[in-house]
DNA sequence: CAAAAAACCGACCGTCAAGCGGTGTTGGGT
DNA sequence: ACCCAACACCGCTTGACGGTCGGTTTTTTG
């Protein structure tokens, strides 16, 4: 009856695959068994699992090239990963986006002042934009 | 061989009972069944089964009064989401910061702009301290 | 001491990722 | 046109985990 709480995450396997494709653009099922199957000593059949599952959950497109389906991640890394971010956020907080948004200062700080003050420049630049449309 | 990408992430029920725990301080098996277990028609058993596997995963403290465990949260709501969203950006950007930052901004954006300006004023509370500091 | 209350144990189910073997399908070379 | 290698697809197993509960034991208390 598991009812994911956070539906887009992904498993071992496949957060490895997907790294590679946005990494490598797209690429078949032989060329990632190729670049990471052999190093786990996994079947070439297990890579085509997961590309499959990865594409069925609408993860990955693919189009074929003579008999072999090519795979391309249907969303970027950075579209992929704000929208995990969303997900995470929305259904962490209900509503209670002030504490999110504290818990991120304070993450970021920790992370570094540089990062803090990407982080300034960053919002006045979109506080910025929003009162040139206005 | 399910090994999570996002160790601290909970079931429904789970997450329900965190939410309640978080809300009410402490309460004992028999409370939480009293105020969502009745609504869910489910059984004091799976409340308290619940409840040790949150104790077994180290997010609920208990300690017994009377012949009853009251369980209480290990850390506060607050504590947990930061953390929750610390594992998330640290497994998911691969010292991608930048990118991380950058989407997080987009998303406090479309959350609406009064969250924006929070945001700043956090950051810069945040950076006079840095300064002050130093 | 007995009844009531609650914890504990163990089981079952559904779901999901990983993994693989076997079989079907097909494109391309001869 | 035909055959074979390459690849896809199907179905299954395993292991983990959350939700759910029944049955048993332990503990409190009247």
């Amino acid at each position: 009856m598991r009812r994911p709480v956070h539906p887009p995450l992904l498993g071992h396997l496949e957060a490895t695959v997907m790294e590679l494709l946005w990494t490598h653009g797209e690429a078949e099922a032989k060329d990632v068994h190729q670049r990471l199957g052999k190093a786990r000593g996994i079947t070439l059949n297990t890579v085509q699992s997961t590309l499959k599952r990865l594409f069925e959950k609408g993860l990955l497109d693919r189009h074929k090239v003579s008999h072999a389906h090519v795979y391309r991640p249907r969303l970027s890394r950075q579209e992929f990963h704000s929208g995990a971010l969303g997900e995470l956020i929305s259904e962490l907080m209900g509503g209670q986006a002030e504490a999110m948004v504290s818990a991120f200062v304070s993450l970021t700080e920790r992370a570094g002042p540089q990062h803090l003050e990407r982080l300034e420049k960053l919002v006045a630049e979109r506080r910025r934009a929003l009162k040139a449309k206005k």
